[in-house]
DNA sequence: TTCCATTGAATGGGTGATCCATTTAATAAT
DNA sequence: ATTATTAAATGGATCACCCATTCAATGGAA
């Protein structure tokens, strides 16, 4: 890849030889020349170029879910870029859920289907920077959570219905149990299962995504202090029972007077309920 | 970095001297260590590794935005992997807007303060994947437009209303001299505007990153064929009306009726309206 | 003194060669 | 037929460079 001989690599041959600089930067070569009096603050770089040519490919359908992209080395080579630099973006993709780079012979950088919990890393990262705060969260869960139970009431099915039922089952058990953490990944299931109900995945990705900060204080607080929201699959069922009957008054009401419950009991000795607890490490079933 | 003696480096004391495999992986040798019998589905990679610390040491609060992490020669060596590999994670996080790379002596990686368009990239991406579809995207947008509504009629300030009545003033100006596209961009300024009168940065960030998408198609359909919503600047100011009464039912039956007509106008002629065109390319102002 | 050009070091951006580890298909041995 | 073995392809990671940009320090000219 270089106008130097390669020691091993075989000599390929080349229309021209460009200097390695120049080869390096002539995928925006057209750009920059169109500008001949002011240059653009911030140079374009060789992995973004190559994340956004491979996201363009996506949006116009030429790249879909299944589909493989050339092996590291030949796409490198096609780019007219180091191996390096296109790892750089083929990461960038991978943390972004487009791609799946898989080892061996027949492997390879995958598209993926969409990750949706990606919007979770959104969330949590906007936390840890401080640009939004907790209490924007919570307000915003609950506000969001109230047009679901409306669109719940309108869209789910017998089967959602059904697969909350089962959830409730399993609230109980852990109850019985005493399993009070486990108890906790039920209600982040809960409501995972009621924003699929709402049968919008935007909305329901949005939801997942609130809800799977405000799990991580729930847990934190159980964990710390053992404390357990009192009659919680009751209070489960007589919502359950107001979806079912399609009553979006009363399950509304229902739903908001247990998120406040939910918000004083966490509310209750602010000092242990830190960011940096909550924030700090992945823990059970919410894996990213 | 290597048993093997580096030509230039000075030879740095090791109280063991591992193969370059070993240090390479040492970073998760204790997890492995503790998995006997069950090797893990996917092998923690170092970049993985290397982003997590950093995110934790974020969520901790110990790097805070605006400050700036090791040099990347220094860095690699305090955690013992090659500066390739920990540009990959850099990178990683600079696409997901943690960090911004500076170039320069006195540059480095900054922590950022949050970018909240990071939202948009997430439902682009889930669009192009096919994830979400362009009907779920638009369903939620009038959902949660009607709760933006209402919390901006509980919420908006002077301030805000301000700034929508000067939006709506340059949308006056430019349907006067013809300035379709402009216009567009007026629009998704306006809903910008909107969702931040809420006083809510998560709500404000979902409905942009909604608006975003939505008016990518809205472009698209103008700029191919030439149509113009009528009475745009009129209806605003019908609106901002109901706004500044805090006439919650009004304001929302208004956006309401807009958002159905603007509907229409982009499903008449459907074959036009490709969501590759749409999501295709970067638009003016729609940068990211 | 003040101002401006020069220089040099630090830093991110990028390259190419090389090795390792994993995976899988082809092949050989049983 | 079944089971090891082998070989090739691929991503994972490293090393040693080089380039371009930035900015503080330096030093000479006004």
């Amino acid at each position: 890849m270089s106008t130097k001989s390669s020691p091993r690599a075989p000599q390929r041959p080349r229309t021209a030889s460009p200097n390695r600089r120049e080869r390096a930067t002539d995928l925006r070569a057209a750009a920059t020349a169109a500008t001949p009096t002011f240059k653009p603050i911030h140079t374009r770089r060789t992995f973004e170029e190559i994340c956004e040519r491979i996201r363009e490919q996506l949006a116009l359908g030429v790249l879909k879910p299944g589909d493989k992209l050339p092996a590291e080395r030949e796409l490198a080579q096609q780019l007219g870029v180091s191996r390096n630099v296109l790892r750089e973006a083929l990461r960038s993709l991978e943390m972004a859920g487009v791609l799946r780079l898989q080892k061996g012979v027949k492997g390879g950088a995958f598209i993926q289907q969409g990750d949706t919990r990606r919007m979770n890393e959104v969330m949590r990262d906007m936390l840890s920077l401080g640009t939004i705060s907790v209490r924007e969260l919570s307000e915003a869960r609950v506000h969001v959570l109230d047009l679901v139970v409306q669109l719940a009431c309108a869209n789910a099915r017998r089967a959602d219905l059904d697969a909350l039922e089962a959830n409730i089952e399993r609230t109980e058990l852990a109850t019985k149990e005493g399993r009070l953490l486990d108890r906790v990944e039920c209600s982040r299931e809960f409501y995972k299962l009621l924003a699929a109900s709402t049968g919008n995945k935007v909305i329901a990705m949005i939801v997942d995504s609130v809800t799977e900060i405000h799990m991580r204080f729930v847990y934190a607080k159980v964990a710390s202090s053992g404390v357990a929201m009192a009659r919680l699959a009751e209070k489960r069922r007589q919502f359950l029972a107001a979806l079912s009957e399609r009553d979006v008054a009363l399950a509304s009401r229902l739903l908001r007077s247990h998120l406040e419950s939910v918000q004083r009991m966490l509310e209750q000795d602010p000092g242990a309920m830190s960011l940096h607890v909550a924030l700090a490490d992945v823990q059970p079933g919410m894996r990213r």
